[in-house]
DNA sequence: CGCACAGTTGACGCACATCAACCTGGGTGG
DNA sequence: CCACCCAGGTTGATGTGCGTCAACTGTGCG
């Protein structure tokens, strides 16, 4: 695991191959042609009730979808890593009822002319891969909706960070116990409905229970089986 | 809007017109033959981990997707309203990582080899049709997880009626205010994240601020529009 | 060096949970 | 046809997890 930024910059190259090859059968979009483009903390990728042109791809740092109620209350509903789309089905047909958001400074690949709904043929390979995604994460938000209606404020923590973990292994981001990790607390409230005084003071139960340390950015599962017992974590939604 | 259940059995005919209207572009499904049953109440149409064997298309009542926790503790993912497939992804690849249970008598259609993976070439069009669904579940989603983490008890509650509203009048199965509800308030607690006697008080609190009527199954919304203020309900979400 | 943002902590309040008793109506069986 | 039955609904008393408010502390950046 290493820093994606050093001093101010994201300059040091993303582990770009890992994240590339977690594109799969997305693979012809390797092939094509896609711009990146640096996006800062707290700024918009896709904005609410935007028509999105084209596919947008993490390649480092963390995204979020997310919506707001009119009184200001928000509610993000997917924390994207890279490797992940950021609009996954956005772009299939008309506007996003949803917002995405830069968690952290963020590299994020734009590709201009949308390849699924512009292909003719439809590129049947694309089309199943976008499926399998489609699928993944509609399963997170089944196991995210299990967090927020039935388990307690410790066990959701818990619970993100196991989820966390394992996607950020899959594109080669996370070791066995630990990974970068740089979204505030304020951020971790929104996902898990709470408030970010709870999320501190959940956060530190969790150390003092031995569980976790969480310092500068970086998550340590100092002991990742008695984590996933609080968490009620079983992976296996996440396995393709 | 009519009641399904007449006496012990649905054998009134359940408004099918509607309700395969609905499989619009899945119409090419309405060409094959596909065996109905029914299911009582409580029972499974799909069980936790199982593989399913083709798609199951609800066609009278109500179901839901659920996950139980070890402990017992239960998380409606989804309820589904005639014309809804139960099981939209599952029978895309792999064993389910939800189950699909009965709140109501329903009837259900089943379609025994899966049309999806076994047609080669890919049914582009079915295909398609899918890809709309798909999305359509995945907003739903979004929103449920919008009321689980930052709506208050009442608003999940009035906009959950909103939102079934909304569904059911696609189908032709609700009226401008009103339609047919006959789901336990501990099953209502479950989509909610909440328990069975909260959801009896907020419908206390619906009922004397005269937004709603809920009895004997029969749901009438006496002031939809303050209804859908309280929910703060958008119903962008839902357009196609 | 100091500003600004993120994290931390304490005191107190409220929405929702828990427990337990009681009501109600429609289905069932004698 | 009535009397029972029991799942589901209703209500009160009390407990608690999390929210709110507000002050203070760290920490990275200009």
């Amino acid at each position: 695991m290493q820093s994606i930024y050093k001093g101010k910059l994201p300059l040091s190259p993303p582990p770009k191959l890992a994240v590339i090859s977690a594109l799969d059968g997305i693979g012809t979009l390797v092939g094509a042609k896609f711009r990146e483009h640096q996006v800062d903390k707290g700024q918009d990728v896709l904005r609410f009730g935007e028509v999105p042109e084209g596919l947008h791809v993490l390649i480092a740092g963390h995204t979020c979808r997310y919506r707001m109620l009119g009184d200001g209350r928000r509610q993000i509903t997917a924390i994207l890593v890279p490797g992940d789309l950021c609009d996954l089905e956005a772009g299939l047909r008309g506007r996003a009822d949803y917002a995405v958001g830069a968690l952290t400074r963020c590299l994020v690949g734009h590709l201009p002319a949308d390849p699924i709904c512009d292909a003719k043929p439809l590129n049947q390979e694309l089309l199943a891969a976008l499926l399998i995604r489609l699928r993944r994460d509609e399963a997170i938000a089944r196991e995210w909706m299990v967090s927020l209606g039935r388990r307690s404020a410790i066990e959701s923590l818990a619970h993100l960070f196991c989820e966390l973990r394992t996607r950020l292994a899959d594109v080669g981001l996370a070791t066995e116990d630990s990974y970068e990790l740089r979204i505030t607390q304020d951020d971790l409230a929104d996902a898990l409905g709470i408030t970010s005084v709870h999320v501190n003071r959940a956060l530190k139960q969790l150390r003092e229970y031995g569980l976790i340390t969480l310092k500068r950015g970086i998550l340590v599962m100092s002991d990742r089986p008695a984590l996933e017992k609080l968490a009620l974590f079983d992976p296996s939604y996440l396995q393709p």
